[in-house]
DNA sequence: TGAAACTAGTTTCCAAGTCAAATAAATTGA
DNA sequence: TCAATTTATTTGACTTGGAAACTAGTTTCA
């Protein structure tokens, strides 16, 4: 018998892709009938959480490289969710608003986010979803 | 104050991307001195591990789609790492093998990864970390 | 002051990814 | 037996994402 063991089967970042694949790929199915993806509906949440935020931060809380964010932006402003409004203190910078209709449109969105969280959140125990979340946080 | 608590922090789908943001990051830039990848060297260790793969089994094992597979595939065919073979039994099939020259490479990368995932594993005591993989494998 | 250095965001360009169709081989069953 | 169907992989048209270049506004400090 020739196989041997898959050697990166045991490395953390192989089971992290592994799992992050999948979940990612059954949540972005969900959203399409939004017509909308995982990051433009982070996007939104970022900004409706309430602090004034630039195109900088939200990249970074937004989990997007900021030309990857600036194109995705165009799109969302021209689809009517966000409008961009440059900043009174720094005239460089670009703060990004919720419109009504994005407003809305994410409250829908959020419900099949939500409903998806606890289907997975029902594959594993109380304690070790705690555990993961904050092994996970840890290794950010 | 305005700023209430984000709504997508809790979710599960959110602390996994940004985990696998970061590490995947962090792994790829140590690859850059290598020229490569790290789904080009998830193949190469799936290749290694002994059993004779098909495209198919190996993009589902490597973590990518197929058609993304046979380019990456075209790639590493023309720096010399892998070859494609014709199966035996079913001729629409095709195994993958690895050259000596792939063989060599990936034991230098190895290292790195290797090395990378000490790291990781220095930020979660023993037990999280089991917890951690545990739960991990059975989200997929 | 004001030139040099720095920073925020966008644009450009190219490599890489996706979806759907094409190809080619195997299997089914009338 | 062989036409119809199914399966494995690749191809081609199109889209996306990232690195580096660019633009414009701000800060520094001589």
């Amino acid at each position: 018998m020739s196989a041997q063991k898959k050697h990166f089967e045991n490395h953390l970042s192989y089971v992290l892709a592994a799992a992050h694949r999948s979940i990612s790929k059954s949540l972005s199915d969900r959203l399409k009938k939004h017509g909308i993806k995982i990051e433009a509906w982070r996007v939104m949440e970022c900004l409706d959480a309430g602090d004034l935020l630039t195109m900088g931060q939200l990249a970074e809380q937004a989990l997007v490289n900021p030309p990857t964010l600036s194109k995705l932006v165009d799109r969302m402003v021209l689809d009517g969710l966000v409008h961009r409004r440059v900043a009174d203190e720094d005239h460089r910078q670009v703060n990004l608003l919720l419109t009504s209709l994005g407003r809305m449109r994410m409250i829908q969105i959020r419900k099949d986010v939500d409903d998806e969280d606890l289907n997975l959140a029902a594959m594993l125990d109380d304690t070790s979803m705690e555990v993961l979340r904050q092994a996970l946080a840890k290794l950010c």
